[in-house]
DNA sequence: GAATAATATATTATTTTTTTGTAGAAAGTA
DNA sequence: TACTTTCTACAAAAAAATAATATATTATTC
């Protein structure tokens, strides 16, 4: 039930971009930087979140990432659900093509399991990237102290 | 975001002894031909799930598994958390010592996944073993036995 | 004592996740 | 054009987590 190191560092670089939206045009290496995420692995991720249509890239010197959208259209939970895939705890319920399981004891808890997901959803769905980013340079710059610990 | 096999093959052990408590012992034999769980894979589960109290056991001819409470006493939450750790999806909001984490946007998204974990405890906390066997006997025979604890 | 079944520990196998490497194509700059 | 920077693609190695198996031991019943 946890989210991996590609979900992480995704947010975090959305985080990151959504900073500098809509003008500047921000280049791997200083979001490697900004963020503690291996340049070869922030490559393959960015690369990924540009073909979920979350972000836009320019080539060539002065090139770099941009976000796509306004980070108040972009939502945590569009973002998990691409990157994590489905948020239902089992694979059954929510697959294109949903092969007709014959284990009835997988049955009996689905439906908890449709619930569980269901209210993830609600959850994360209701979070955008303009709120976080507003809390977040509000931390960076020492107002509120950091959560937990 | 996903249950495990062990996780699920968990939950299915205590449903299927559920349905014979609390009379009955079972052998590891007959749990995984019922469930179809690999005998040996079984076996540390059943040695796990007698670790966390859910279990009693007796060794010998005769001898087997059974539930160590009552099913209604048995939530779909405690064993959750008992086999898949904690439920929220990021590691630094709930273990016993919890290092100062220093990146401030993982600390943006922390309480999100508080939330969430919260939401998925109150769910399957709400879901106790006598409920999930009465649907379980219903979906396998069409009815539920006269014979309820 | 023989058969049965749980217990313990160790090891292998498989899959997923994380990370790195190499090569090349596109775009901007001088 | 030459050159640099940066994105793009594919491959593969390294590490970690998961799933499954093997061997030997202990306890119980008959």
């Amino acid at each position: 039930m946890k989210i991996t190191y590609k979900g992480d560092y995704s947010l975090k670089v959305i985080l990151e971009l959504a900073c500098s939206y809509p003008d500047k045009l921000i280049h791997i290496e200083e979001i490697s930087r900004k963020q503690d995420i291996p340049r070869k692995f922030l490559e393959q991720i960015l690369l990924n979140l540009k073909r979920g249509g979350f972000l836009i890239s320019k080539k060539g010197a002065k090139g770099g990432y941009s976000l796509a959208r306004a980070p108040r259209d972009i939502t945590l939970g569009e973002v998990v659900r691409y990157i994590e895939g489905s948020v239902y705890p089992i694979s059954c319920i929510d697959c294109d093509t949903p092969s007709p399981c014959n284990e009835i004891s997988s049955c009996v808890f689905a439906p908890v399991w449709r619930t569980v997901g269901d209210s993830i959803s609600t959850i994360i769905d209701g979070v955008n990237f303009e709120t976080l980013k507003e809390d977040y340079l509000l931390r960076k710059n020492g107002y509120i102290p950091d959560f937990q610990i």
